[in-house]
DNA sequence: CGCCTGGTTGACCACTATCAAGGTTAGTGG
DNA sequence: CCACTAACCTTGATAGTGGTCAACCAGGCG
Protein backbone atom coordinates (compact mmCIF):
# COMPACT_ATOMS: atom_id res chain seq x y z
CA UNK A 1 0.00 0.00 0.00
CA UNK A 2 2.92 2.29 0.65
CA UNK A 3 5.42 1.03 -1.85
CA UNK A 4 5.73 2.75 -5.19
CA UNK A 5 3.70 1.42 -8.09
CA UNK A 6 5.32 -0.19 -11.10
CA UNK A 7 7.62 1.83 -13.31
CA UNK A 8 5.64 4.27 -15.38
CA UNK A 9 6.01 7.36 -17.48
CA UNK A 10 4.81 10.58 -15.94
CA UNK A 11 1.94 11.77 -18.10
CA UNK A 12 3.27 15.33 -17.73
CA UNK A 13 4.55 16.78 -20.94
CA UNK A 14 3.26 14.04 -23.16
CA UNK A 15 0.36 14.90 -25.35
CA UNK A 16 -2.41 12.46 -24.58
CA UNK A 17 -5.02 11.18 -26.95
CA UNK A 18 -8.41 10.05 -25.84
CA UNK A 19 -8.88 6.32 -26.10
CA UNK A 20 -9.04 4.62 -29.44
CA UNK A 21 -11.91 6.24 -31.23
CA UNK A 22 -10.67 9.72 -30.50
CA UNK A 23 -7.02 8.91 -30.81
CA UNK A 24 -6.61 9.38 -34.56
CA UNK A 25 -6.21 13.12 -34.77
CA UNK A 26 -3.13 15.27 -34.36
CA UNK A 27 -1.77 15.92 -30.88
CA UNK A 28 -3.79 18.71 -29.31
CA UNK A 29 -1.15 21.34 -28.90
CA UNK A 30 0.31 21.00 -32.37
CA UNK A 31 -2.99 22.06 -33.87
CA UNK A 32 -4.10 25.63 -33.98
CA UNK A 33 -7.54 26.86 -33.15
CA UNK A 34 -6.84 29.90 -35.30
CA UNK A 35 -9.64 29.00 -37.71
CA UNK A 36 -12.23 29.42 -34.94
CA UNK A 37 -10.82 32.54 -33.34
CA UNK A 38 -8.71 35.58 -34.04
CA UNK A 39 -5.02 36.12 -33.40
CA UNK A 40 -4.27 38.92 -30.96
CA UNK A 41 -1.16 40.45 -29.45
CA UNK A 42 -0.52 41.35 -25.86
CA UNK A 43 2.52 42.89 -24.20
CA UNK A 44 4.33 41.60 -21.16
CA UNK A 45 2.40 42.11 -17.90
CA UNK A 46 -0.97 42.41 -19.63
CA UNK A 47 -3.77 40.50 -17.97
CA UNK A 48 -5.86 38.36 -20.33
CA UNK A 49 -8.60 37.92 -17.73
CA UNK A 50 -9.14 37.88 -13.97
CA UNK A 51 -10.16 35.03 -11.74
CA UNK A 52 -13.93 35.29 -11.33
CA UNK A 53 -14.57 37.05 -14.64
CA UNK A 54 -17.29 35.50 -16.81
CA UNK A 55 -15.81 33.00 -19.26
CA UNK A 56 -16.53 34.72 -22.57
CA UNK A 57 -13.36 33.65 -24.37
CA UNK A 58 -10.93 30.79 -24.49
CA UNK A 59 -7.30 31.33 -25.55
CA UNK A 60 -4.57 29.38 -27.22
CA UNK A 61 -1.00 30.58 -26.89
CA UNK A 62 0.76 31.03 -30.22
CA UNK A 63 3.96 32.67 -28.98
CA UNK A 64 5.12 33.77 -25.54
CA UNK A 65 4.41 32.57 -22.01
CA UNK A 66 1.32 33.07 -19.84
CA UNK A 67 1.08 32.65 -16.06
CA UNK A 68 -2.15 31.35 -14.49
CA UNK A 69 -2.66 31.95 -10.77
CA UNK A 70 -5.09 32.13 -7.89
CA UNK A 71 -4.96 34.56 -4.98
CA UNK A 72 -6.04 34.36 -1.35
CA UNK A 73 -7.70 37.45 0.15
CA UNK A 74 -4.47 38.51 1.88
CA UNK A 75 -2.45 38.34 -1.34
CA UNK A 76 -0.84 34.92 -1.05
CA UNK A 77 -0.54 33.63 -4.60
CA UNK A 78 -0.41 30.18 -6.13
CA UNK A 79 0.64 29.86 -9.76
CA UNK A 80 -1.28 26.96 -11.28
CA UNK A 81 0.57 26.73 -14.57
CA UNK A 82 2.86 28.41 -17.07
CA UNK A 83 1.42 28.19 -20.59
CA UNK A 84 3.60 27.93 -23.68
CA UNK A 85 2.92 27.84 -27.43
CA UNK A 86 0.02 25.49 -28.17
CA UNK A 87 -1.45 25.47 -24.66
CA UNK A 88 -5.12 26.23 -24.16
CA UNK A 89 -6.24 28.66 -21.46
CA UNK A 90 -9.68 29.01 -19.94
CA UNK A 91 -11.13 25.61 -20.76
CA UNK A 92 -13.58 25.08 -17.94
CA UNK A 93 -17.14 23.93 -17.61
CA UNK A 94 -17.73 26.67 -15.08
CA UNK A 95 -18.99 30.13 -16.03
CA UNK A 96 -16.19 31.98 -14.30
CA UNK A 97 -12.46 31.75 -14.83
CA UNK A 98 -10.87 29.77 -12.00
CA UNK A 99 -7.62 31.78 -12.23
CA UNK A 100 -6.11 35.04 -13.45
CA UNK A 101 -4.01 34.92 -16.63
CA UNK A 102 -1.03 37.30 -16.96
CA UNK A 103 1.37 37.65 -19.89
CA UNK A 104 4.95 36.98 -18.76
CA UNK A 105 6.30 38.01 -22.16
CA UNK A 106 4.91 39.70 -25.23
CA UNK A 107 2.30 37.35 -26.61
CA UNK A 108 0.51 36.16 -29.67
CA UNK A 109 -2.66 34.30 -28.75
CA UNK A 110 -5.71 32.98 -30.54
CA UNK A 111 -8.83 34.27 -28.87
CA UNK A 112 -11.91 32.13 -29.36
CA UNK A 113 -15.41 33.07 -28.30
CA UNK A 114 -16.69 30.49 -25.88
CA UNK A 115 -19.99 30.29 -27.75
CA UNK A 116 -18.15 29.70 -31.04
CA UNK A 117 -16.10 26.95 -29.45
CA UNK A 118 -19.29 25.35 -28.16
CA UNK A 119 -20.76 25.37 -31.65
CA UNK A 120 -17.63 23.95 -33.19
CA UNK A 121 -17.46 21.26 -30.54
CA UNK A 122 -20.95 20.21 -31.49
CA UNK A 123 -20.31 20.11 -35.21
CA UNK A 124 -16.71 18.92 -35.36
CA UNK A 125 -15.61 15.83 -33.44
CA UNK A 126 -12.01 16.78 -34.05
CA UNK A 127 -12.40 20.03 -32.15
CA UNK A 128 -14.17 18.21 -29.36
CA UNK A 129 -11.40 15.65 -29.15
CA UNK A 130 -8.81 18.39 -28.96
CA UNK A 131 -10.64 20.13 -26.15
CA UNK A 132 -10.95 16.87 -24.27
CA UNK A 133 -7.26 16.14 -24.73
CA UNK A 134 -6.31 19.65 -23.60
CA UNK A 135 -8.38 19.47 -20.43
CA UNK A 136 -7.08 16.02 -19.70
CA UNK A 137 -3.52 17.21 -20.06
CA UNK A 138 -4.18 20.17 -17.79
CA UNK A 139 -5.61 17.78 -15.21
CA UNK A 140 -2.60 15.53 -15.44
CA UNK A 141 -0.24 18.46 -14.91
CA UNK A 142 -2.27 19.62 -11.92
CA UNK A 143 -2.17 16.17 -10.34
CA UNK A 144 1.60 15.99 -10.67
CA UNK A 145 1.79 19.43 -9.12
CA UNK A 146 -0.28 18.22 -6.16
CA UNK A 147 2.39 15.64 -5.42
CA UNK A 148 5.08 18.28 -5.75
CA UNK A 149 3.37 20.79 -3.46
CA UNK A 150 2.20 18.26 -0.92
CA UNK A 151 5.21 16.03 -0.56
CA UNK A 152 8.39 17.26 -2.23
CA UNK A 153 11.20 19.18 -0.51
CA UNK A 154 12.38 22.57 -1.75
CA UNK A 155 15.30 21.03 -3.67
CA UNK A 156 13.02 18.47 -5.28
CA UNK A 157 10.53 21.14 -6.28
CA UNK A 158 13.16 23.30 -7.97
CA UNK A 159 14.66 20.24 -9.68
CA UNK A 160 11.19 19.21 -10.92
CA UNK A 161 10.61 22.70 -12.24
CA UNK A 162 13.92 22.82 -14.09
CA UNK A 163 13.27 19.34 -15.49
CA UNK A 164 9.85 20.44 -16.77
CA UNK A 165 11.37 23.56 -18.33
CA UNK A 166 14.04 21.45 -20.00
CA UNK A 167 11.38 19.19 -21.50
CA UNK A 168 9.41 22.22 -22.62
CA UNK A 169 12.52 23.63 -24.30
CA UNK A 170 13.16 20.30 -26.00
CA UNK A 171 9.63 20.27 -27.36
CA UNK A 172 10.44 23.63 -28.89
CA UNK A 173 13.64 22.32 -30.43
CA UNK A 174 16.17 22.89 -27.65
CA UNK A 175 18.97 20.46 -26.92
CA UNK A 176 18.15 20.07 -23.23
CA UNK A 177 21.47 21.58 -22.22
CA UNK A 178 20.28 25.05 -21.46
CA UNK A 179 17.01 26.83 -20.79
CA UNK A 180 15.73 30.38 -20.71
CA UNK A 181 13.35 31.29 -17.89
CA UNK A 182 10.92 34.06 -18.85
CA UNK A 183 9.54 34.25 -15.32
CA UNK A 184 10.96 35.90 -12.19
CA UNK A 185 12.10 34.12 -9.03
CA UNK A 186 8.85 35.21 -7.40
CA UNK A 187 6.81 33.58 -10.18
CA UNK A 188 8.80 30.37 -9.77
CA UNK A 189 8.38 30.50 -5.99
CA UNK A 190 4.63 31.03 -6.28
CA UNK A 191 4.47 28.07 -8.65
CA UNK A 192 6.45 25.81 -6.32
CA UNK A 193 4.86 26.89 -3.04
CA UNK A 194 8.12 28.43 -1.79
CA UNK A 195 9.52 31.92 -1.21
CA UNK A 196 11.75 33.59 -3.77
CA UNK A 197 14.63 33.48 -1.26
CA UNK A 198 14.36 29.70 -1.02
CA UNK A 199 14.31 29.37 -4.82
CA UNK A 200 17.46 31.49 -4.97
CA UNK A 201 19.18 29.44 -2.32
CA UNK A 202 18.41 26.13 -4.00
CA UNK A 203 19.64 27.46 -7.34
CA UNK A 204 22.80 28.72 -5.63
CA UNK A 205 23.35 25.29 -4.09
CA UNK A 206 22.86 23.57 -7.45
CA UNK A 207 25.37 25.99 -8.91
CA UNK A 208 27.87 25.44 -6.06
CA UNK A 209 27.61 21.68 -6.62
CA UNK A 210 28.32 22.09 -10.31
CA UNK A 211 24.94 20.71 -11.39
CA UNK A 212 23.92 23.89 -13.17
CA UNK A 213 25.51 27.13 -14.31
CA UNK A 214 23.76 30.51 -14.47
CA UNK A 215 25.46 32.86 -16.95
CA UNK A 216 22.62 35.22 -16.10
CA UNK A 217 19.61 34.86 -13.81
CA UNK A 218 17.25 33.95 -16.63
CA UNK A 219 19.54 31.54 -18.39
CA UNK A 220 20.39 28.17 -16.86
CA UNK A 221 22.79 25.60 -18.23
CA UNK A 222 22.39 21.99 -17.21
CA UNK A 223 25.77 20.44 -16.46
CA UNK A 224 24.64 17.19 -14.80
CA UNK A 225 21.15 16.25 -16.07
CA UNK A 226 21.01 12.96 -14.14
CA UNK A 227 21.17 14.51 -10.70
CA UNK A 228 18.38 16.87 -11.65
CA UNK A 229 16.15 14.09 -12.97
CA UNK A 230 16.67 11.89 -9.94
CA UNK A 231 16.13 14.70 -7.47
CA UNK A 232 12.98 15.73 -9.33
CA UNK A 233 11.48 12.26 -8.94
CA UNK A 234 12.35 12.11 -5.25
CA UNK A 235 14.97 9.42 -5.67
CA UNK A 236 18.03 11.15 -4.29
CA UNK A 237 18.48 12.65 -0.82
CA UNK A 238 15.71 15.14 -0.16
CA UNK A 239 18.17 17.83 0.66
CA UNK A 240 21.05 18.95 -1.54
CA UNK A 241 23.97 19.62 0.82
CA UNK A 242 26.29 22.51 0.16
CA UNK B 1 -1.33 42.09 -9.46
CA UNK B 2 -1.21 41.00 -5.87
CA UNK B 3 -4.59 42.00 -4.60
CA UNK B 4 -7.38 39.47 -4.47
CA UNK B 5 -9.68 39.25 -7.46
CA UNK B 6 -13.34 40.16 -7.26
CA UNK B 7 -15.65 38.17 -5.05
CA UNK B 8 -16.34 34.81 -6.59
CA UNK B 9 -17.73 31.41 -5.78
CA UNK B 10 -15.17 28.63 -5.49
CA UNK B 11 -16.02 26.19 -8.28
CA UNK B 12 -15.33 23.33 -5.89
CA UNK B 13 -18.37 21.29 -5.04
CA UNK B 14 -20.60 22.83 -7.62
CA UNK B 15 -21.51 20.66 -10.54
CA UNK B 16 -20.49 22.50 -13.68
CA UNK B 17 -22.15 22.36 -17.04
CA UNK B 18 -20.30 22.96 -20.26
CA UNK B 19 -21.24 26.21 -21.89
CA UNK B 20 -24.64 26.65 -23.40
CA UNK B 21 -24.95 23.92 -25.96
CA UNK B 22 -23.91 21.21 -23.54
CA UNK B 23 -25.53 22.71 -20.52
CA UNK B 24 -28.99 21.26 -20.92
CA UNK B 25 -28.50 17.82 -19.44
CA UNK B 26 -28.58 16.67 -15.85
CA UNK B 27 -25.66 17.46 -13.59
CA UNK B 28 -22.94 14.91 -14.20
CA UNK B 29 -22.81 13.24 -10.84
CA UNK B 30 -26.55 12.83 -10.44
CA UNK B 31 -26.64 10.59 -13.48
CA UNK B 32 -25.59 7.01 -13.41
CA UNK B 33 -23.43 5.34 -15.99
CA UNK B 34 -24.93 2.02 -14.90
CA UNK B 35 -26.45 1.44 -18.33
CA UNK B 36 -22.99 1.34 -19.92
CA UNK B 37 -21.23 -0.71 -17.27
CA UNK B 38 -21.82 -3.25 -14.55
CA UNK B 39 -22.29 -2.68 -10.84
CA UNK B 40 -19.63 -4.29 -8.68
CA UNK B 41 -18.87 -4.51 -4.99
CA UNK B 42 -15.57 -4.08 -3.25
CA UNK B 43 -14.67 -4.28 0.42
CA UNK B 44 -12.75 -1.71 2.41
CA UNK B 45 -9.02 -1.59 1.60
CA UNK B 46 -9.47 -3.20 -1.82
CA UNK B 47 -7.50 -1.57 -4.58
CA UNK B 48 -9.50 -0.81 -7.74
CA UNK B 49 -6.33 -0.23 -9.76
CA UNK B 50 -2.73 0.86 -9.37
CA UNK B 51 -1.03 3.95 -10.67
CA UNK B 52 0.62 2.98 -13.93
CA UNK B 53 -1.81 0.14 -14.77
CA UNK B 54 -3.28 0.27 -18.29
CA UNK B 55 -6.57 2.14 -18.30
CA UNK B 56 -8.99 -0.65 -19.21
CA UNK B 57 -11.90 0.50 -17.07
CA UNK B 58 -13.47 3.67 -15.77
CA UNK B 59 -15.46 3.67 -12.54
CA UNK B 60 -18.34 5.58 -11.03
CA UNK B 61 -18.89 5.39 -7.28
CA UNK B 62 -22.42 4.34 -6.33
CA UNK B 63 -21.92 3.97 -2.59
CA UNK B 64 -18.88 4.32 -0.33
CA UNK B 65 -15.68 6.36 -0.52
CA UNK B 66 -12.58 5.87 -2.68
CA UNK B 67 -9.13 7.38 -2.12
CA UNK B 68 -6.96 8.32 -5.11
CA UNK B 69 -3.25 8.83 -4.50
CA UNK B 70 0.22 9.01 -5.98
CA UNK B 71 3.41 7.73 -4.36
CA UNK B 72 7.04 8.79 -4.55
CA UNK B 73 9.68 6.04 -4.73
CA UNK B 74 10.46 6.35 -1.01
CA UNK B 75 6.81 5.97 0.01
CA UNK B 76 5.78 9.59 0.46
CA UNK B 77 2.12 9.73 -0.51
CA UNK B 78 -0.14 12.45 -1.87
CA UNK B 79 -3.88 11.84 -1.87
CA UNK B 80 -5.33 13.58 -4.93
CA UNK B 81 -9.00 13.17 -4.09
CA UNK B 82 -11.62 11.38 -2.04
CA UNK B 83 -14.45 10.14 -4.29
CA UNK B 84 -18.05 9.90 -3.11
CA UNK B 85 -21.29 8.65 -4.68
CA UNK B 86 -21.60 9.93 -8.25
CA UNK B 87 -17.90 10.70 -8.76
CA UNK B 88 -16.09 9.30 -11.77
CA UNK B 89 -12.68 7.65 -11.40
CA UNK B 90 -10.10 7.01 -14.09
CA UNK B 91 -11.18 9.57 -16.68
CA UNK B 92 -7.94 10.37 -18.41
CA UNK B 93 -6.76 10.71 -21.97
CA UNK B 94 -3.63 8.84 -21.04
CA UNK B 95 -3.30 5.07 -21.33
CA UNK B 96 -2.15 4.55 -17.76
CA UNK B 97 -3.88 5.46 -14.53
CA UNK B 98 -2.26 8.55 -13.02
CA UNK B 99 -3.03 7.37 -9.46
CA UNK B 100 -3.88 4.35 -7.33
CA UNK B 101 -7.50 3.94 -6.22
CA UNK B 102 -8.20 2.34 -2.82
CA UNK B 103 -11.57 1.63 -1.20
CA UNK B 104 -11.84 3.43 2.14
CA UNK B 105 -15.15 1.73 2.87
CA UNK B 106 -17.14 -1.12 1.39
CA UNK B 107 -18.12 0.02 -2.07
CA UNK B 108 -20.62 -0.27 -4.83
CA UNK B 109 -19.20 1.00 -8.11
CA UNK B 110 -20.17 0.96 -11.75
CA UNK B 111 -17.34 -0.43 -13.82
CA UNK B 112 -17.30 0.67 -17.45
CA UNK B 113 -14.99 -0.68 -20.09
CA UNK B 114 -12.97 2.15 -21.52
CA UNK B 115 -13.68 0.98 -25.07
CA UNK B 116 -17.41 0.91 -24.33
CA UNK B 117 -17.26 4.44 -22.94
CA UNK B 118 -15.42 5.58 -26.06
CA UNK B 119 -18.15 4.11 -28.24
CA UNK B 120 -20.90 5.67 -26.18
CA UNK B 121 -19.15 9.02 -26.23
CA UNK B 122 -19.14 8.86 -30.01
CA UNK B 123 -22.79 7.95 -30.34
CA UNK B 124 -24.35 9.85 -27.43
CA UNK B 125 -23.67 13.55 -26.92
CA UNK B 126 -25.14 13.30 -23.47
CA UNK B 127 -22.52 10.83 -22.34
CA UNK B 128 -19.83 12.98 -23.85
CA UNK B 129 -21.12 16.03 -22.07
CA UNK B 130 -21.12 14.17 -18.77
CA UNK B 131 -17.55 13.02 -19.24
CA UNK B 132 -16.49 16.55 -20.09
CA UNK B 133 -18.26 17.92 -17.04
CA UNK B 134 -16.72 15.27 -14.79
CA UNK B 135 -13.18 15.95 -15.98
CA UNK B 136 -13.74 19.65 -15.70
CA UNK B 137 -14.95 19.27 -12.14
CA UNK B 138 -11.96 17.11 -11.26
CA UNK B 139 -9.68 19.78 -12.70
CA UNK B 140 -11.38 22.49 -10.71
CA UNK B 141 -10.97 20.52 -7.49
CA UNK B 142 -7.31 19.91 -8.26
CA UNK B 143 -6.69 23.61 -8.89
CA UNK B 144 -8.23 24.54 -5.57
CA UNK B 145 -6.08 21.91 -3.93
CA UNK B 146 -2.98 23.47 -5.50
CA UNK B 147 -3.76 26.70 -3.68
CA UNK B 148 -4.32 24.78 -0.46
CA UNK B 149 -1.08 22.81 -0.69
CA UNK B 150 1.05 25.66 -1.94
CA UNK B 151 -0.12 28.53 0.22
CA UNK B 152 -2.41 27.63 3.12
CA UNK B 153 -1.29 27.04 6.72
CA UNK B 154 -2.00 23.79 8.56
CA UNK B 155 -5.07 25.27 10.29
CA UNK B 156 -6.40 26.60 7.01
CA UNK B 157 -5.89 23.24 5.32
CA UNK B 158 -7.78 21.35 7.99
CA UNK B 159 -10.56 23.94 8.02
CA UNK B 160 -10.82 23.71 4.21
CA UNK B 161 -11.02 19.95 4.44
CA UNK B 162 -13.75 20.02 7.09
CA UNK B 163 -15.64 22.61 5.06
CA UNK B 164 -15.47 20.41 1.96
CA UNK B 165 -16.65 17.40 3.96
CA UNK B 166 -19.53 19.43 5.34
CA UNK B 167 -20.60 20.44 1.84
CA UNK B 168 -20.28 16.83 0.69
CA UNK B 169 -22.48 15.73 3.58
CA UNK B 170 -25.03 18.41 2.71
CA UNK B 171 -25.16 17.19 -0.87
CA UNK B 172 -26.02 13.79 0.58
CA UNK B 173 -28.76 15.25 2.74
CA UNK B 174 -26.88 16.17 5.91
CA UNK B 175 -27.72 19.29 7.91
CA UNK B 176 -24.16 20.63 7.94
CA UNK B 177 -23.94 20.31 11.67
CA UNK B 178 -22.03 17.06 11.86
CA UNK B 179 -19.95 14.88 9.57
CA UNK B 180 -18.63 11.36 9.51
CA UNK B 181 -15.08 10.86 8.29
CA UNK B 182 -14.52 7.46 6.70
CA UNK B 183 -10.79 8.08 6.34
CA UNK B 184 -7.98 7.88 8.91
CA UNK B 185 -5.87 10.79 10.15
CA UNK B 186 -3.08 9.56 7.90
CA UNK B 187 -5.36 9.71 4.86
CA UNK B 188 -6.37 13.26 5.77
CA UNK B 189 -2.75 14.24 6.34
CA UNK B 190 -1.68 12.78 2.99
CA UNK B 191 -4.49 14.72 1.35
CA UNK B 192 -3.53 18.00 3.02
CA UNK B 193 0.25 17.68 2.69
CA UNK B 194 0.70 17.41 6.47
CA UNK B 195 1.60 14.70 8.99
CA UNK B 196 -1.08 12.86 10.95
CA UNK B 197 0.29 14.41 14.16
CA UNK B 198 -0.30 17.89 12.78
CA UNK B 199 -3.84 16.99 11.72
CA UNK B 200 -4.48 15.71 15.25
CA UNK B 201 -3.09 18.85 16.82
CA UNK B 202 -5.18 21.19 14.67
CA UNK B 203 -8.31 19.18 15.41
CA UNK B 204 -7.46 19.30 19.13
CA UNK B 205 -7.03 23.06 18.92
CA UNK B 206 -10.37 23.47 17.14
CA UNK B 207 -11.90 21.35 19.86
CA UNK B 208 -10.24 23.33 22.65
CA UNK B 209 -11.57 26.55 21.12
CA UNK B 210 -15.08 25.17 21.00
CA UNK B 211 -15.32 25.32 17.22
CA UNK B 212 -15.87 21.60 16.82
CA UNK B 213 -16.63 18.61 19.02
CA UNK B 214 -15.42 15.06 18.44
CA UNK B 215 -17.67 12.50 20.15
CA UNK B 216 -15.44 9.93 18.48
CA UNK B 217 -12.46 10.28 16.14
CA UNK B 218 -14.51 9.69 13.01
CA UNK B 219 -17.42 11.90 13.94
CA UNK B 220 -17.11 15.67 14.03
CA UNK B 221 -19.73 18.15 15.12
CA UNK B 222 -19.53 21.70 13.85
CA UNK B 223 -20.29 24.15 16.66
CA UNK B 224 -19.17 27.42 15.01
CA UNK B 225 -19.43 27.09 11.21
CA UNK B 226 -18.39 30.69 10.51
CA UNK B 227 -14.91 30.39 11.97
CA UNK B 228 -14.36 27.27 9.91
CA UNK B 229 -15.50 28.91 6.69
CA UNK B 230 -13.39 32.01 7.19
CA UNK B 231 -10.30 30.07 8.18
CA UNK B 232 -10.76 27.83 5.14
CA UNK B 233 -10.74 30.80 2.77
CA UNK B 234 -7.65 32.29 4.42
CA UNK B 235 -9.52 35.24 5.89
CA UNK B 236 -8.82 34.78 9.58
CA UNK B 237 -5.42 34.61 11.27
CA UNK B 238 -3.37 31.90 9.64
CA UNK B 239 -2.75 30.22 12.93
CA UNK B 240 -5.42 29.20 15.43
CA UNK B 241 -4.00 29.96 18.88
CA UNK B 242 -4.63 27.58 21.73
C1' DC C 1 -5.98 -11.69 27.14
C1' DG C 2 -2.74 -9.78 24.00
C1' DC C 3 -1.81 -7.81 19.78
C1' DC C 4 -2.38 -4.43 16.29
C1' DT C 5 -4.09 -0.43 14.21
C1' DG C 6 -5.24 4.10 14.80
C1' DG C 7 -5.41 8.34 17.65
C1' DT C 8 -3.42 11.76 20.80
C1' DT C 9 0.00 14.43 23.10
C1' DG C 10 4.73 15.98 24.33
C1' DA C 11 9.64 17.25 23.48
C1' DC C 12 12.70 18.61 20.28
C1' DC C 13 14.47 20.33 16.05
C1' DA C 14 14.99 21.13 10.97
C1' DC C 15 13.48 23.13 6.96
C1' DT C 16 11.92 26.93 5.14
C1' DA C 17 9.88 31.59 6.02
C1' DT C 18 10.81 36.09 7.50
C1' DC C 19 13.42 40.15 7.90
C1' DA C 20 17.21 42.74 6.36
C1' DA C 21 20.92 44.43 3.53
C1' DG C 22 23.44 44.88 -0.55
C1' DG C 23 24.28 43.84 -5.49
C1' DT C 24 22.99 43.72 -10.33
C1' DT C 25 20.49 44.87 -14.38
C1' DA C 26 17.35 47.29 -17.35
C1' DG C 27 15.00 51.15 -18.37
C1' DT C 28 14.57 56.30 -18.36
C1' DG C 29 15.64 60.92 -18.73
C1' DG C 30 19.04 64.53 -18.54
C1' DC D 1 26.92 58.83 -22.47
C1' DC D 2 25.87 58.76 -17.81
C1' DA D 3 23.09 59.30 -13.57
C1' DC D 4 19.17 57.83 -11.45
C1' DT D 5 15.61 54.69 -10.31
C1' DA D 6 13.16 50.63 -9.68
C1' DA D 7 12.77 45.91 -10.26
C1' DC D 8 14.84 41.86 -9.51
C1' DC D 9 18.31 38.82 -7.52
C1' DT D 10 21.32 37.12 -3.91
C1' DT D 11 22.99 36.23 0.61
C1' DG D 12 22.98 36.41 5.70
C1' DA D 13 20.82 36.19 10.33
C1' DT D 14 17.05 34.78 12.90
C1' DA D 15 12.73 32.64 13.97
C1' DG D 16 8.66 29.83 13.57
C1' DT D 17 5.63 26.35 11.64
C1' DG D 18 5.19 21.91 11.17
C1' DG D 19 8.02 17.51 11.02
C1' DT D 20 10.25 13.82 13.65
C1' DC D 21 10.66 10.78 17.34
C1' DA D 22 8.66 8.83 21.22
C1' DA D 23 5.33 7.42 24.54
C1' DC D 24 0.87 6.27 25.82
C1' DC D 25 -4.08 5.35 25.15
C1' DA D 26 -8.31 3.26 23.16
C1' DG D 27 -10.81 0.01 20.64
C1' DG D 28 -11.37 -4.19 17.84
C1' DC D 29 -10.37 -8.76 16.96
C1' DG D 30 -8.15 -13.23 16.98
Amino acid sequence: MRQAGPDFQPAMNRVPDWGQTFGQSQPANMDSFAAIGTVMRRVSKDTLFWEGDPVDHVYQVVRGVVCLYKLLPDGRRQVARFCHAGDMIGLTADHRYPYTADALTDLAVVRIRRTDLDLRMESDRNVLQKVLAAISQELSLAQNQLLLLGRKSASERVASFLQAMIEQAQREGGDGRSITLPMTRVDIADFLGLTHETVCRVLSTLKAEGIIATPDPHRIEILVPNVLEETAEGEGPQRLCA
